[in-house]
RNA sequence: GGAGAGGUUCCCGAGUGGCUAAAGGGGGCAGACUGUAAAUCUGCUGGCUACGCCUACGUUGGUUCGAAUCCAACCCUCUCCA
């Protein structure tokens, strides 16, 4: 691939890239020396679990990769014990070791999912920071100053209003650069909240006598509500090792204008040829793609082909779960029967839904609440849209 | 260490002795509509085989015929000063 391309596709979708004209450097002095950019990209792994918010970077390493280029996915196990508390409202609490490298397991599995293994390096940051000693780390504090710290918008404003500032928190983007460092990054990608934090590894590297890296931001990923971004504790996420159905689902529940930000940071489709397709059916590609990713080549038609008969022909799925209930004395009340096959949560739940006209039994609706099954069946109950059960009645 | 403010149902947030299972908003769910599990509109949103009973307003006690509302102690959170 040319230069031209290579910024082409790279560029897609980033915030920033500092310094501006630094990546086409990069690739020109790559190519001449015949070797490929070392692309850094560093997650903390705090939660179990990676979703597509995440994805936005490893993507992004994917098309480094594509374009012949050396991805280093830097897992911060050392970092995640300590827990970045900047721009945090509340302190995160900090993981054990354990826990951290528990967690960084599932992430190189999942994201081994995108990325090619032979151009990965999978490095922990504990390797070098781990060892720092006292002294270390006082010499790597003389590299910047508080004057420099306080330039970070969320130190000023916090220091202008007398708020307090650890100092810690000015420590965490010095370790932070500090792998850049000790990486020989050429590249590092981040999220546009880690920008403070990439600026620092290019002084710090400087300051090392190295050429410093350039700085690629992405936006953070928008979370189904197309609000926040994406996360796990809005319940606003597709995640990467939920089932097919729920990703292409949840997907489907995306808005248009939410659809378009997707595929430009999930995908490198052109952008241009999305807008010409029915909105429904690029949405419904963009689902096709997602689960392809991460469930393999042709489990997203599967999900498709499912989603379009449970919804727009309203056939039932073919996974209906079962149940069996006991009848007392001679016959089982549907509400009953709805709370104990876990449909509704509660007795009350279920009289709402009979009456918001929800339920139907083999295709007949329910209208009245103290409507009793008799022993037999299997029926088929469907609550809502999309919950079903077989239940039979002994 | 000192001075204030506050802890309400999934979340935010009103309520300052009975009319309060607790306004309003958000979220969630359902129905209609739709290319859609988008948007919009409407309704529902503590539990219990229920026209009644039970559990809920940080915790524990107290005042009262009656408390989320008043009193006491305690726990926790936040802000300001040092």
């Amino acid at each position: 691939m040319n230069i031209q391309e290579q910024m082409d596709l790279l560029s897609r979708g980033t915030l920033e890239i500092l310094p501006k004209g630094g990546l086409e450097a990069k690739l020109k002095i790559a190519e001449k020396e015949g070797r490929p950019l070392r692309v850094k990209a560093g997650f903390d792994p705090t939660a179990p679990d990676l979703h597509l918010g995440h994805t936005v970077l490893i993507e992004k390493l994917r098309q480094f990769q594509h374009c012949g280029h050396q991805v280093i996915f830097l897992i911060g196990d050392f970092t995640g014990t300590i827990g970045d508390p900047t721009g945090k409202n509340e302190t995160r609490p900090p993981l054990t070791h354990d826990e951290v490298l528990l967690n960084a397991e599932t992430y190189k599995e999942q994201m081994f999912k995108i990325l090619d293994p032979k151009q990965t390096e999978v490095r922990f940051n504990s390797e070098w920071l781990g060892n720092l000693t006292a002294a270390d780390l006082i010499r790597i504090s003389g590299k910047a100053t508080v004057a420099r710290m306080l330039e970070r918008d969320d130190f000023e404003k916090r220091y202008k209003g007398g708020q307090s500032i650890a100092i810690h928190e000015f420590l965490y983007p010095l370790v932070q650069g500090y792998d850049s460092v000790a990486l020989d990054a050429d590249v590092e990608l981040g999220g546009n909240d880690q920008k403070f934090n990439l600026l620092m590894g290019r002084q710090l590297q400087e300051s090392y006598g190295k050429v410093p890296q350039v700085v690629l931001t992405m936006p953070l990923l928008e979370g189904l509500d197309g609000v926040n971004k994406m996360s796990k504790s809005l319940a606003n996420y597709v995640g990467v090792a939920e089932s097919a159905k729920e990703q292409f689902g949840k997907l489907m529940s995306a808005s248009d204008e939410l659809m378009f930000k997707y595929y430009e940071l999930l995908t490198d489709v052109d952008l241009g040829q999305v807008k010409e397709m029915h909105p429904m059916e690029a949405k419904k590609q963009l689902g096709v793609m997602i689960v392809d990713r991460f469930h393999g080549e042709g489990a997203g038609q599967v999900a498709r082909e499912g989603f379009e008969a449970q919804f727009a022909k309203k056939e039932v799925p073919d996974d209906v779960p079962e149940a069996v209930l006991s009848a007392v004395g001679g016959s089982l009340w549907v509400v009953r029967a709805l709370t104990e096959s876990g449909l509704t949560a509660s007795n009350g739940e279920a009289i709402r839904m009979i009456k918001q006209n929800a339920l139907s039994i083999d295709g007949e609706k329910i209208v009245d609440k103290d409507h009793q099954l008799k022993p037999g069946g299997p029926y088929l109950i469907k609550l809502g849209k999309r919950k079903f059960v077989n239940l039979s009645v002994e």
